[in-house]
DNA sequence: TAAAAATGTAACCATTTGGTTACAAATATA
DNA sequence: TATATTTGTAACCAAATGGTTACATTTTTA
């Protein structure tokens, strides 16, 4: 593998690396603790933690023999803008479904 | 190709995609116009095309010969939901330094 | 009606991806 | 010191990805 190409998007393209980011968001863990949460092997997961430490999404700190990963989400921020620039696209939809609920509730005719 | 496990975080990795609805959320164009942007082929667009479509985020509305595509991104709004879960973990940092460059203005020792 | 335009898609290709097993290395523990 | 634990990584593999060219189909236009 030589992993190239690597951005936030495509880091968190992967569902086992959301996973990952979302257990390690809730507190550090080593590979190991990390790994045993997954039906998948180690060396799978240490790659994925390989990928989400290159694009800066978790840092890992060494202790004697054990590799502590953290989650840094602070690039999540520029995924978090780039889709909020098109928020206007859901919550529109959403204030319209609103509205018609609204005056659904309001004015609905008697069922008879 | 067979254009298994289709869903929006996937389909937003691809940089040309982010581009083609960028694009779109601007105007609705046709596919030709929209290859027209890109350096690649045509068919090469055609597939992303229709890996957004598949995944939601377009919707084509067939007009003769011409296939006019429309942006409809709410399921952008899932991805916002996630990231934004996280959202403490950049904007704890904003505020952190906010309020040290805050302090930094307010007592700033002069430099002598 | 013949030609042009817009698009879909098949067949192909190289690279990337996501997994595996097997082994090596470093650190901790009995 | 011998063994167990934690991790990295090489070598391999099948499938997915993202591109291409060539050709077919449908619709519009001259």
């Amino acid at each position: 593998m030589k992993e190239l190409r690597r951005d936030v998007y495509q880091a968190i393209s992967d569902p086992v690396r959301r996973e990952i980011i979302t257990l390690l968001a809730e507190k550090p863990r080593n590979l190991n603790a990390v790994a045993n949460e997954f039906p998948i092997s180690r060396p799978a997961i240490s790659k994925h933690i390989k990928i989400l430490t290159e694009c800066g999404l978790i840092h890992i700190r060494v202790e004697g023999r054990e590799r502590f990963c953290e989650a840094k989400l602070e690039s999540l921020g520029e995924v978090s803008e780039w889709t909020n620039q098109f928020k206007r696209f859901w919550t529109n939809k959403l204030n319209a479904l609103e509205m018609h609920l609204k005056n659904a509730g309001k004015s609905k005719p008697k069922k008879k």
